[in-house]
DNA sequence: CTCACACCCTGAAGCTACTATAGAGTCAAG
DNA sequence: CTTGACTCTATAGTAGCTTCAGGGTGTGAG
């Protein structure tokens, strides 16, 4: 099949298919005489694993380490188990820092109830002079 | 003040600061003979706000948004209330996105227990075959 | 046979919010 | 007069794509 059924059936743009073969996601087809590619069921299962995958928000690098323990027939799989385990850690640790904003913004939001002059407005006032504790560094690669 | 202390109190890099320029949230300073940086108060100030803002995730968008209507003294801050509004949504919408993940990864997780060879885990079988539905567009800008 | 039109090709630039690097200049202290 | 901390500009890199420019391929209609 050519390079748009396959994207439309992984749910992805022709773009990002052949962005994903230049990353070395996805290994290089057979090209058509016309030089189209040309691609078989075994690159549809490897897009719609890579489309799985970044579905739960892993990062290329992540599914690069998932696609190289797959394709070690003799490997064991305690890699995936740890890659996965660290990666819900990722999620964990980005809720609990959008929870924390999500309150922050909340308490902002009540200091100013209705339209104002500006300079009246409790909410810039609160941008203005909030004292945002030195921002830790990122335990995930989440947004 | 020069940009090291500038940064140095706003809690920012020299980096950051001058690419705040360029990107014009920031307003050029005047320059020292020797062509330093030269900033005041006010200068202090707005970063302050800017880097607040960003403490609470807010795109650079949203920020030139709310120091528009700082520097338009007549208008009122009903601007300023929709967008806080409307960046509250964003954190709630990826919240959510982000509790269905955790979800999704859990379950997958559960697949596998013990390290195993890889044509045996349940998880790579999983990611293999999992049914990603149509990932809705986003509603947030954040990751 | 020729035309239109949908699809495909490559390579490069753009997006966000920075961070990092190179190579050069400024300034105060010793 | 030199050292070292600081500053300057311009450029490239990060992640995961998307968009664009400028072409080539393939198919159905007239």
């Amino acid at each position: 099949m050519k390079i748009g059924e396959l994207g439309q059936i992984a749910q992805c743009t022709v773009e990002t298919v052949r962005y994903y073969e230049k990353e070395g996601l996805l290994p290089q087809p057979e090209r058509t005489a016309g030089n189209f590619r040309s691609y078989g069921p075994q690159h549809l299962e490897r897009l719609r694993f890579i489309r799985n995958c970044r579905a739960l928000d892993m990062t290329h690098g992540e599914i690069r380490t998932l696609l190289e323990v797959m394709d070690a027939p003799a490997a064991g799989c305690g890699r995936v188990n740890a890659l996965l385990d660290e990666h819900i850690g990722h999620v964990d640790a980005r809720i609990a820092e959008l929870m924390q904003l999500k309150q922050q913004l909340g308490e902002l939001r009540h200091q100013c109830q209705a339209e104002q002059p500006v300079a009246a407005c409790g909410i810039l006032q609160g941008l203005v002079s909030m004292e945002s504790e030195a921002r830790q560094e990122r335990h995930t690669h989440l947004g």
